[in-house]
DNA sequence: GATGAAGATGTAAAGCATTACATCAGGGAG
DNA sequence: CTCCCTGATGTAATGCTTTACATCTTCATC
């Protein structure tokens, strides 16, 4: 490829005129920046991404860091992620987890190697190998964590309010004549389990159901949540309503009814968490906790850009609005 | 953050030795390493990428340009090629198209900046400002073209027997006794649409049931398969059976069934395309075509580091195996 | 003891764009 | 006519790392 020396020498100008030309073009004379772009079109000449960045110490790339790309929340978090970047002139780097902590490692490390201005993480856990960052510039630090918030992390965040999504999500069970609900929820090292775990406790409380409440922990896979359906179903004083914390869990316990003869929500109400795109086309369709996924997206990539341009980083996460969706998957307890 | 240039003055050495003890630890006395190593923990050093990468002419980034992430065929395909980038030292820059074509130009832009070592698109379009790279480099080009390939391109690529899927999935349809089938195509600019029709009517043909044949075309998205399915079956001569080129739009089509209380399968039995992660938990159990999608995405990040690395490219396009995976979605004809 | 080879480390150029500062020309004001 | 200001453009330093080549030890060999 040909570099802005060549361009420069073609236009009979210096390389300081090309950059300026390509920049900042209302400072260059009308003819001089013709020939410019000229001599630009005749090399194809693209400047050089490595160098840019080297000079001005920004890459325009931001690092999203996600445990699963194919799980349809994440890819909806993702696309609202990248498109508000692209808008505003960034690419993502996307970084896959798989929830193993070492290529969260890796991937943290590619911030300090300036391979990204900022990083998005949606996730409980912060990486280590940033922890200095966060020490020295707190809330400041170009780090953003997106729904699974803790202030304990110190960095900026974006989240619903997970305590309050699942007191209404259990609110509706207990409304519908359930007594006896089990729920489904997360592994309890994340932060957002345990908000909702509290909701849910909350919402027992309140309608004196605490001692039909049955709580089992499943890895917000499909599998994992037609295992544990299953084993509800298996139990003894089994319950007539779940509460699942995520979409594709309830799509297992979806599943687990079918295998098992139970019809949905005659003998099983359901109600799940996100609103994925199929969750009305399940069948039943799916009562669930509709997060803003492209929103939350969207705004983990405006507080990173905020930080990135120095405004001064709110002293809050930010909280956004939920919605429960009540859909033909929960029914009133027989 | 600290240069190198500060690692190399506390540990006493030059920077070249510094250099080597990072990238060729074992040229450089245990000894002299060691300093080396305590000063990089002592100034918390990390190599600058955009210096490097300046200096390699390399990035270690890929492009993985995308038509919707959070599409579960896009995102399960990215998800391997995320794997296999990883794996192989390199990272992912996702660019999510929205099928748009300015988009489309805007990332493949970065390609010739250098912000990328190479590209991977799954769309059936060629951005035109790499033809330069292509009509050059042919084959050896950093392009691999994934899913929706075509010869035309000269690019390096990985897509399944695409009229093969489509005549097998036909062929059961037939096997069933269904004469009068609909076909629910993507748009016809795609390549991979007039594959998959050229297998339709082949199939079609070998049953002598090419009158009973009704092709439309949807854009991929639940909703158009929900539109085109209730046109389908409101017209007269309505089909037993609809084939669709792609499990969204298949979720659709079961969405238009119950709409109109049409059973499926007894009502209309329904075939997919891709065998999403979910389309065996539909109800009913989604029958459809499974695309080795991880594979796909996997095998589109090897032949491009094969590529990059300057082994000489396949002449041929890889193609790997599809499946015809039969559930509760298709039964016989009434 | 001289010669050469091998191994360790240093020197400095190269990779490419941006921008502060310098320079130069032209026009307006006194 | 001279001085100064403004606007356009050039010069050169800067950002940081890698690596070819140069240098210097050290050790083995004849």
């Amino acid at each position: 490829m040909s570099t802005i020396k060549a361009v420069a020498a073609r236009a009979g100008v210096s390389t300081a005129t090309v950059s300026r030309a390509l920049s900042n073009p209302e400072i260059v004379q009308p003819e001089t920046r013709a020939r410019v772009q000229e001599a630009i079109e005749a090399l194809h000449y693209a400047p050089n991404h490595a160098a840019k960045s080297l000079r001005m110490l920004r890459t325009s790339k931001i690092m999203v860091m996600v445990p699963d790309v194919s799980n349809p929340f994440f890819s909806e978090v993702l696309r609202g992620a990248e498109e508000a970047a692209q808008a505003a002139g960034h690419s993502v780097l996307l970084g896959d987890t798989r929830g193993d902590e070492s290529r969260e490692a890796q991937y943290a490390e590619m911030l300090l190697r300036k391979e990204a201005d900022g990083l998005i993480f949606l996730g409980h856990r912060m990486p280590p190998s940033l922890a200095r960052v966060v020490a020295a510039r707190g809330a400041q630090a170009p780090l953003v964590n997106a729904c699974d918030f803790s202030a304990e992390h110190g960095v900026a965040g974006v989240h619903i309010d997970n305590a309050r999504a699942a007191a209404e999500a259990m609110g509706l069970l207990y409304s519908m004549g359930h007594c006896r609900v089990g729920v489904i929820a997360g592994p309890l090292e994340s932060h957002l389990t345990r908000e909702r775990l509290a909701g849910v406790r909350r919402a027992a409380v309140a309608a004196g159901a605490e001692r039909g409440l049955a709580v089992v922990h499943a890895d917000y896979t499909i599998e994992s949540g037609l295992q544990e359906t299953t084993r509800l179903l298996a139990a003894a004083g089994r319950p007539s309503a779940v509460f699942c914390f995520s979409d594709e869990i309830a799509v297992g316990a979806l599943s687990a009814c079918r295998a098992r003869g139970v019809a949905c929500p005659a003998g099983l109400s359901i109600v799940g968490f996100d609103d994925v795109r199929y969750a009305r086309f399940l069948d039943p369709p799916l009562t669930t906790v509709r997060q803003p996924m492209a929103e939350i997206g969207r705004t983990a990539v405006k507080l990173l850009l905020d930080i990135l341009a120095g405004e001064p980083a709110p002293a809050e996460p930010v909280t956004l609005a939920h919605e429960l969706v009540v859909r033909a998957s929960t029914g009133p307890a027989a």
